[in-house]
DNA sequence: AATTAATTTGTAATCATTACATAAAAGAAA
DNA sequence: TTTCTTTTATGTAATGATTACAAATTAATT
């Protein structure tokens, strides 16, 4: 039983029926398997950014023959087909997400959130890399967010 | 023998003599053993943006009894006293930087190489993100560098 | 010199990710 | 349907960077 999380940013954040699902895994060459369907639903509906084994705790209850490396067999091939970026913030975990436009994140350092926001280092003109050629884009910021700011 | 690596950015690097080392250390209450020292030199002057591998291995030769639990207690060290930085681009190793301002760095998917930029995050105001705390501040862009593209 | 504290080292453990070979499922051909 | 082929999914073992830990070495202090 899959509960929708809050959306911090509607503006950067949609969430997909699963026929939306199918429809956006097919029309990027993907097949719209089970698992694969699942892991999208979870990865773009659920909870922001995950870790390859939070998304394999998550769906285990439902796909009880789920196994961890179809969870990373999955993540690659929407890699691979553009559909989902990783995100390193901390040594030792990859994160990912399904929102692929350029965007920062910001991890709070005690609820561990990963809240995405919108900013594109792209726009900025950096006189040292002319002449260089830019493909990626990575902006994250450590610190502790509202809410627990609040608390 | 440890030659120095020429220096792509000279505004935001400096390279130290060993009495400067040993009083930087020092200075930030580090006490200045044979290790620390190498190590320390060999970050900030020789070669931008080295794993802890990379260190152990450039530095074996010299110190021949160096052992890579040592190269990680160092950096750790390092990191305590805030004489360096960790930098994370690619999944599975840390790079280390002793620059410790806000700066951007440009990994080159060709050469592999890190270069810096002068980039401060902190400068730029984001909505989304009023009522957060924002302690640290990460910027990488990965591409291919002048050098690359020239050849 | 003896004692204590700090530093360094080697070995083993950890743990996320990957490799790889098999099993299962889906699709195509007969 | 049945057989054959291709694609997907799975389980187990390997990898490799980092960490844990205890012993050994070195430095500092009495």
């Amino acid at each position: 039983m899959i509960k929708y999380a809050e959306i911090e940013s509607e503006n950067i954040m949609k969430i997909m029926s699963i026929p939306e699902i199918k429809k956006y895994l097919s029309t990027n060459g993907i097949k719209p398997s089970l698992p694969r369907i699942k892991i999208f639903e979870y990865l773009n509906n659920y909870k922001s950014h995950p870790t390859a084994d939070e998304i394999y705790n998550a769906l285990i209850d439902d796909l009880i023959t789920l196994s961890k490396t179809t969870v990373y067999n999955t993540m690659d091939l929407f890699l691979k087909h553009n559909i989902v970026i990783q995100i390193l913030i901390e040594e030792n975990e990859i994160r990912y997400d399904s929102l692929t436009s350029n965007h920062g994140h910001f991890k709070c350092i005690k609820c561990n959130k990963v809240y995405d926001f919108k900013y594109d280092l792209a726009d900025i003109s950096i006189k040292e890399l002319e002449g260089f050629s830019l493909i990626e884009y990575h902006t994250y910021i450590k610190g502790i967010c509202k809410s627990c700011n609040e608390k």
